[in-house]
DNA sequence: CACTAATTTCAACAATTACTGAAACTTCAG
DNA sequence: CTGAAGTTTCAGTAATTGTTGAAATTAGTG
């Protein structure tokens, strides 16, 4: 492996993680070292510097760009793929919110409402249907959520965040101009 | 594996998600089977529904555990260790929230902080260093966010859900109180 | 303290997932 | 059409992760 120290312990700390986040230690590798490059990567130079095989390379590569963490594109007069991460830091995020949505949560969401739609035979089914209702509650109320906030400007959800906790004033704020105001409830 | 038609699909579909989730398929498909149980489950109870062996049932269980997923109780004139998963839904998003930051998120964040405190030696190095600011510093924000945010009443956070896309309009109302009562800018 | 029931650990084995190199395929230039 | 450069596929192998049963440990009971 052939770095400079600072972005060679990144690229490890990302292939390590890699597990975690369910990604392999290549994907996570590689996915790191895009990221840091100041210049769009082809899989030659991912080869040489994470020295690893060309068809691994091949493969990740193919995984990232499922996961929209990397783009394609062509330098003039080079008929090589390169690769670069999209740089805005928020775009990563909401590229990761959506894609995890996909795959983690509404696989869940369609088995629950099939769950919901059957007639429980006896007390012990009705109480686990009860408990996937819950389930599935929370998981729609989620999801709905995080689809609106998405759809903020990266500048109002700052403003969100940087309020934490005191969101609870503002929402206690509101529902008291309201009340005076006697504005309909929701 | 002995269960109502309802609660085996369920049970088999938090298997086949463990993997993306990143918990193995025995250990969904235990805490799915505690989840909708209308009673605690003692180690034996969960062998026979799921046929796995005992051994491996005492490790998926100690992972549920350290995940903190699920309780260990007793019951009366009973040796046995009973599990149950706790009840209210908010409490496992919130501690699911806080093993994922801890896990997940932490050991990024330190890693992190320590390559932003080294000199880059070259203008790539430099360059690489700069992304990393830019992660660390989204990473952090939403870090103090999520921590401010559960320790908002769970009444708070589903009122706040519910907003959704319109806290838009909450924040701007804000701005301009602020500005015509002269608060100090934070 | 010895006996028993319950639980945990661990080394061997099984299953799954990741990685490689060779071969196949694609694209473009001449 | 042919050859060269680039990319992808895939079958075999390596590495990792999951599972088991036997043995060890722990804890309660008389």
């Amino acid at each position: 492996m052939n770095l400079s120290p600072l972005t060679q312990s990144f690229v490890l700390h990302f292939g390590e993680m890699g597990s975690r986040w369910g990604i392999n230690r290549t994907v996570g590798q590689i996915y790191a070292l895009i990221f840091v490059a100041d210049r769009p990567l082809n899989a030659d130079d991912i080869t040489d510097k994470l020295g690893i095989s060309r068809s691994n390379v091949s493969m990740s590569l193919k995984e990232l760009m499922a996961w929209r963490l990397v783009r394609l594109e062509h330098l003039p007069n080079d008929r090589r793929d390169f690769f670069s991460a999209p740089g805005d830091i928020w775009d990563i995020f909401t590229t990761l919110a959506e894609e995890r949505q996909r795959r983690e949560v509404e696989p869940t969401l369609s088995m629950l409402r099939g769950a919901l739609l059957e007639t429980p035979e006896s007390a012990e089914e009705q109480y686990a249907q009860a408990r996937m209702r819950e389930m599935y509650e929370l998981m729609e109320l989620m999801t709905t959520w995080f689809a609106d906030v998405r759809k903020l400007s990266p500048k109002t959800l700052v403003n969100l965040m940087e309020l934490g906790g005191k969101v609870n004033k503002l929402l206690e704020f509101k529902e008291k101009i309201k009340t005076a105001v006697g504005g309909k409830s929701e």
